[in-house]
DNA sequence: TTGACAGGCAAGTGCTCGCTTGCATAACGT
DNA sequence: ACGTTATGCAAGCGAGCACTTGCCTGTCAA
């Protein structure tokens, strides 16, 4: 069951917003292809292990979605969850 | 120095979510009347401590701003930092 | 079939975070 | 002045989280 929490949680961490920034720049990329292009593009050093966590974190969230093709697993960011998350406070104070 | 992880961080929590709700229904409340509200309409058995260092939080964030008289102390919800949040992947990904 | 490649699973570790506990400070009423 | 009210500060504890480590599964090319 995926709840609105998840949402908030997988955007606390800066890895996984990178990792959401990197899909916003290219969609559907592979592990191997995102854990290269963090480490050259935005500096970080994570390990394979970890950004693939980091990805199934963002996957119960809803903000990932992956397609499975022979040995290859491509990730496309969803961004239908992000709307009405910020929408609840800013219905009244905003206007 | 306040970054924007910070404003993440903060939205992280499910209490902290719940605040900025209590302050989006009644702007400017006490820290005991936020404890007080807190539990009667959205049960939550909240210490007085925890609540002032999870207000700490949302305004180290920017997310509420306060204001002394006297002894007390009245917290104000500012939603400026939430706009900006989603935007970022909301720009390329959608429409 | 063998090896290399892409990814998955699970236990363990160190650190952060939310919360408690206890005491302290400041403003107000009487 | 005294007690009450409203809030602040800081050390400590337990759970959760990010990350590592090690091994395993599945896919493709030669």
């Amino acid at each position: 069951m995926r709840v609105v929490g998840d949402v908030f949680k997988a955007l606390a961490d800066p890895t996984r917003r990178t990792i959401l920034d990197e899909l916003t720049d290219r969609d559907g990329q592979t592990l191997f292809e995102i854990c290269a292009r963090l480490a050259t593009k935005h500096g970080l050093g994570s390990s394979r292990q970890a950004i693939s966590q980091h990805l199934d974190t963002l996957e119960a969230a809803g903000l990932v979605e992956t397609r499975r093709e022979g040995r290859y697993k491509f990730h496309y960011i969803n961004t239908t969850p992000l709307e009405p998350i910020v929408q609840r406070w800013l219905r009244k104070g905003s206007r």
